[in-house]
DNA sequence: GTCATTTCGCAACGGTGCGTCTCGTTACTC
DNA sequence: GAGTAACGAGACGCACCGTTGCGAAATGAC
């Protein structure tokens, strides 16, 4: 087999011109030609390795380090959520991030199939680590057992999602409003 | 003046050609020339009336009678909770609401200021139900006074917004997850 | 009923981007 | 060094965009 080897330096550079083209004009403004312009890149390579400019988009997403906090396991569930959440809504604060978040979405608002994919490989793990910090403040006695760890993840995701669709940063206020509500939710607290 | 006034037949056929096309391709496979052929109507007429297809499917989204339930109030806060969001989510098991939901979120994500108002329009009347449902459950003392209402009732929202936009929908075990916590969140009883 | 006026449907325009194709060139593997 | 595949450049037909001009139909004013 005798093979030229595909141009990695094309392929980061249409990512690139991706990134930047969502930054300035936003999804639906990027076009496959502009793309190529920008990226000094003809239009038959872009075809030649992505299906469409979705496909383009979600590899963007995937390989871009999207820049997601660490959730901390200190003995205080509600201060480990806050810290979590609060650098998850200044996450949202660059422009850039912003752009690549409402890109996701309406990705997946039109091409149901690769949102969820993309969803799944990008929410799954900020997911998991809720659930896991969860399960450990249900161990420690912090939590009801029958809470469920996953809702409670899916509803910090869904805030997010949301604010970043409606184009609302989360301030310090509803952060808060949101970690307490949910935090007293979980907690062993009765209702009288 | 002698004026001819505008077609509301042609109005409604439009709407109506856009509500059957989003249920059957999504927003944006939706084209004007194929909405005018649908609607059977011209071309030009539709871009004396519309500036463009966001602003079609805006007035779609606000004639269409979007049918959100009414929230009772009882003097059971969790009940009525309860009883609301689920027929809220049992909305989103037609097809037809669902790919409503799904444009409005594709629109948003692609013109934030019409999505910005559209979304006004259309979850303001919901939240202030939620808000004002939780304020009497605050004057009765089923709920902190340091609640802040607006950001439960989002939440609500969120939660519906991200499922819909998933495409999956909300099964009456994740309702009741969602509620749950959200009534423990909000109540009375205290964290030890 | 007639007339003035406006919307209507029809149809064409140039422009833009799509996705495919062909070419000649370049760069990598063997 | 030779063979091969990816590369850049650019043209193709196609779909749709948003605009324009036209004659016909419809409606309110008188």
């Amino acid at each position: 087999m005798v093979v030229r080897p595909r141009s990695e330096k094309a392929r980061q550079s249409v990512l690139a011109a991706m990134r930047r083209a969502l930054a300035a004009d936003g999804y639906d403004a990027v076009t496959i030609e502009g793309l190529a312009a920008e990226a000094e890149v003809s239009k038959q390579t872009i075809y030649r390795w992505w299906p469409s400019k979705a496909a383009i988009l979600g590899e963007a997403l995937l390989e871009g380090e999207l820049p997601t906090p660490d959730l901390r396991a200190t003995d205080d569930l509600a201060t480990d959520l806050r810290a979590w959440f609060t650098a998850m809504s200044s996450r949202a604060e660059d422009g850039a991030n912003t752009a690549l978040a409402r890109a996701l979405i309406a990705v997946t608002a039109t091409d149901a199939e690769l949102g969820l994919a993309l969803n799944k490989r990008l929410a799954d793990p900020i997911v998991e680590q809720i659930v896991a910090r969860l399960e450990v403040a249900q161990r420690a006695g912090q939590v009801r057992e029958d809470v469920d760890a996953a809702a409670v993840a899916d509803q910090f995701i869904a805030v997010s999602s949301y604010s970043s669709l409606l184009g609302r940063g989360l301030d310090e206020a509803r952060v808060s409003a949101v970690v307490d509500v949910l935090m007293r939710g979980v907690g062993m607290g009765s209702i009288h």
